[in-house]
RNA sequence: GUGGGCGUAGCUCAGGCGGUUAGAGCGCCAGGUUGUGGCCCUGGAGGUCGCGGGUUCAAGUCCCGUCGCUCACCCCA
């Protein structure tokens, strides 16, 4: 065969492959409306500087770069972020506060492929800007976990792991770690559960933390209720305020129906730097795949980026993994292709009545196709069969003489004769009768 | 960027220690009298065995290179 290859990393949807595609992103348009989230897009093509602009991402390691015919250096866009922090901060005094947007954007990223993980995927990303207080944060997460609910997965299949910036690095701090070790300890965390708690406590050493610290971290990230908290550091100083939040944040989540998917899980670090406050993931509950979506607060980044003094919040579910979860749990939908009406038409003189019924069926709104080369009533049959046709309607020369059509319900096997111009009422009529019934 | 595994038909795979014209199932196309689909029967198309080189009388089969796929690491949209 001629080698006609796509890229790696970008794929190819069939028709069966798309379905799966947008199922999932019909459910994620549907949950992130309902929440009452607005939707946005921008540019997939965007200059290079406003990936580069937020230092501390490895993103810009891994970007499709190139330069244009113009001389301008730019990048298909590795996330969503950026153009919504450029798009609200241009508009920021005009727009009314809180802003719920939300975008679908196909984001690229030059990097090996494997499971999960491919240089081209698609991205719900819902965001709140302009709002500090922590109820917008419940309602955050809520929408993440209303998503993968939607999409039939239960507490049993998905757990949200919610941890504070402010909190894990206050902790440290207090039991030791200088403020310039803060960001090695909070890489090793990340590591816990991926590699033994004895190699991580050896690279600990090497920072240079000794026994009684290093034993103390891990005891930290393994704290999980709101009373524990409470009980170990309620009393240091700029912990128990953010402890009183999470416990809000909490009941929030309660209330609003989605508590049972939530852990606390201090040894969530997330890799961007420029979060600032509560910070979440959601895993498949055996931990197998990779986190289905992450995201927090990040209320420093407009600034930085904009000038803009504005509180953020947000997160990214990619449809990678979470295809995957749903193919293993048996939750995609069965892929079934299919129109409403093939028209078989039967000998030569049977044709231009027969064309004109498909436009007067399709003028209908029924999607509707019929045999190019006049072949066999069998194979005709055969074909309205394989497309899925929910009906056939024949037209041959018994019907030309008695100008009517025979209309064959293809699912049950009957059929019957209706006058010719009464095909598309009869038509309209069952299939409002079967799709209300 | 680093390391491992794997490349035979559209798909899933057989092909003993090198030995005639490379196979199966599914799928696809056609036929089983131009008035009836699914089941069945018959037939057909489709492969430079990823590509290039080497060893050999002889290479899907062994060796080297290369490309691709895949998994893991790194890192994480």
């Amino acid at each position: 065969m001629a080698e006609l290859r796509g890229l790696p990393g970008f794929r190819d949807f069939y028709p069966e492959d798309l379905a799966v595609r947008s199922h999932i992103i019909d459910v994620w348009r549907d949950v992130a409306r309902r929440y009452g989230f607005v939707e946005f897009d921008g540019p997939p093509l965007e200059p290079l500087e406003i990936y580069t602009k937020k230092s501390g991402s490895e993103i810009v390691a891994q970007l499709y770069q190139f330069e244009d015919k113009g001389g301008r250096r730019v990048a298909l866009r590795p996330e969503m972020t950026p153009t919504l922090v450029r798009m609200v901060g241009a508009r920021a005094r005009a727009l009314p506060k809180p802003i719920r947007w939300f975008s679908v954007p196909q984001l690229y990223r030059y990097e090996r492929q494997q499971r999960g993980r491919l240089r081209e995927h698609f991205q719900l990303n819902v965001d709140i800007l302009g709002e500090t207080d922590v109820l917008a944060d419940a309602e955050l997460l809520a929408v993440a976990i209303e998503v993968v609910r939607a999409l039939g997965l239960s507490p049993n299949h998905v757990r949200a792991r919610v941890s504070d910036r402010r909190l894990l690095g206050a902790m440290f701090r207090r039991v030791g770690v200088a403020e310039d070790q803060l960001l090695a300890v909070y890489h090793v965390v990340d590591r816990l559960g991926r590699e033994s708690e004895e190699s991580l406590a050896g690279r600990l050493e090497k920072l240079g933390l000794d026994r009684a610290a290093i034993e103390h971290i891990f005891a930290l990230t393994r704290l999980s209720g709101i009373d524990q908290l409470h009980a170990e550091f309620g009393d240091v100083e700029g912990v128990s305020e953010v402890v009183g939040e999470l416990s809000t944040y909490l009941s929030c989540l309660e209330n609003l129906g989605v508590r049972d998917y939530v852990d606390i899980d201090l040894s969530i670090v997330r890799g961007l730097a420029y979060y600032t406050g509560i910070v979440f993931e959601l895993w498949d509950a055996g931990r197998e795949l990779r986190a289905i979506c992450g995201g927090g607060r990040y209320d420093d980044l407009l600034q930085a980026l904009t000038g803009v003094d504005m509180p953020a919040l947000g997160f990214g579910m990619g449809d990678v993994v979470l295809a995957e979860l749903l193919r293993e749990r048996g939750l995609l939908p069965e892929y079934r292709s299919g129109i409403d009406c093939y028209v078989v038409a039967i000998g030569d003189e049977a044709r231009g009545e027969a064309l004109k019924l498909a436009a007067e069926l399709r003028g209908a709104g029924f999607s509707t196709a019929f045999d190019f080369a006049m072949r066999s009533p069998k194979a005709q049959f055969k074909s309205a069969d394989q497309m899925g046709a929910r009906w056939a309607v024949v037209i041959g020369p018994e019907e030309l003489a008695a100008g009517r059509a025979l209309i064959r319900d293809m699912g049950r096997g009957h059929e019957r004769a209706v006058d010719r111009e009464r095909v598309v009422p009869e038509l309209r009529e069952v299939s409002t009768v079967d799709s209300d019934g």
